[in-house]
DNA sequence: GGAGTCCATAAAGGAATCGTAAAGACCTTC
DNA sequence: GAAGGTCTTTACGATTCCTTTATGGACTCC
């Protein structure tokens, strides 16, 4: 999913972290130390770097500005020093988070997705909550009243292609593409089967859908607003 | 330098956070509950967000997705809440920090000026405003007064036309050909249908519109200074 | 004032699209 | 190789939307 650079001199805390990245499906590079890491993170190779400046062969926070001189991903600092005024001086050489030893993973990897959701142009919330439904695209998993819903390979992709962009329509073309890749035949058929059964399992009343709503000749489109945004109501 | 909204329900920290931000040059905005802050947060009125959705009148943290959903500005949430899976969640709903309460306001500044930097542009140039009429292309959306309103496939396309350049007068067959491609037998006689059916939909007063404008003889104009006082009251 | 032109409105048949059920094809698991 | 689950395909009734036609009002020009 995203190639991430750990630099840290704690071989306990790069291997822990490898094995947990890499079991979410990212792609992982180890450094042990501040040269290394400055050598690997050149050019456009990683989307995010994972960095503890804390004991290193660069004289303190250097290294932040180092990096953040050679690379454009989202930088965040791990560390075990929590006063202000190292933190501070981390994020202003331009860290983008800064977390303090011990740390929580999946805290972690929450800071993680948030700063890659923001280094990419389009922001795709990670979760979404309509109602009593709560769909976690990071974790591929819909739970309904706290009670999980089982979907299939194919009906968790439409859905999540939905949910990606809430509230917009997507065209029955843009939603074959991104399910089957290749459209054949009368696609929008299949659309419409797959549509039925997600709320089938999904919606309230299923033959009253209010979640995944039809636009006649165009598309589908995950409604989240319920939203009553008017309450001064005027008229 | 940047405007920020506070959103807190406390107001001695809203008062705090207030000096402190405007003695730093930012121009500051407060709301002290979600409502408010979501009212005030629409479009692209502001470049930061802070808020606590600690004690909210929306249940828990989905204010978060909301606010999201309205806006692109950076969220820096601040809680008393310390545990893992509230700090996750908020994260996940669209956050891109999360502070526990006490806070250092150097490192909240720090914080602030991180995410201010990455801060993305979001280009979303498709997105027409007439009054209290919102037309969202990008969505394919429209909303009055914060209310959807249903609109079918070449009704929308219609009101698309008029919209790419409102105030401009655009003629029978200009709008015929743009959203029906050719032209076929008495065009104009359609184009008063849907004409009709639109100001159905969106006209205060469908019967003496104000929003559609018709130039007899020659087309359709979307007005967007709406000069809707008393004129010719006639009959 | 009558004829003609342009427009607003209402209503209805037909076309296209959609929802739903059900059954065969494929694939894994035991 | 039987069972269970998933994917694809087909068919038909139901709904929505598009188009057409008809009628009446406002205005202009003779």
């Amino acid at each position: 999913m995203a190639r991430v650079l750990v630099v840290d001199e704690d071989p306990q805390v790069r291997r822990f972290l490898g094995v947990s990245l890499e079991t979410c499906g990212h792609r992982v590079a180890e450094a042990e130390n501040a040269s290394d890491g400055l050598r690997l993170c050149q050019g456009r190779k990683y989307d995010l770097i994972i960095l503890d400046p804390g004991v290193s062969d660069m004289t303190g926070l250097e290294v932040i500005s180092s990096i953040r001189r050679r690379s454009a991903a989202p930088i965040i600092v791990l560390s075990n020093r929590a006063d202000e005024a190292t933190k501070v001086e981390a994020l202003d050489r331009g860290a983008d988070d800064y977390v303090v030893k011990p740390f929580g993973i999946g805290e972690l990897m929450a800071r993680m997705r948030a700063a890659l959701r923001t280094s990419r142009p389009l922001l795709k919330p990670a979760l979404v909550v309509v109602g009593d439904l709560r769909i976690d695209l990071s974790e591929r998993r819909i739970t309904r009243n706290g009670r999980d819903v089982h979907l299939t390979k194919r009906e968790f992709d439409l859905l999540k292609v939905l949910a990606s962009t809430p509230d917009h329509v997507i065209s029955h073309h843009a939603l074959l593409k991104a399910v089957w890749k290749t459209v054949r035949g009368d696609g929008v058929t299949y659309l419409r089967v797959y549509i039925m059964q997600l709320r089938e399992k999904l919606e309230r009343i299923p033959s009253r859908p209010t979640l995944i709503v039809t636009e006649p000749g165009v598309g589908y489109r995950l409604k989240t607003s319920g939203d009553q945004l008017s309450k001064g109501d005027g008229s």
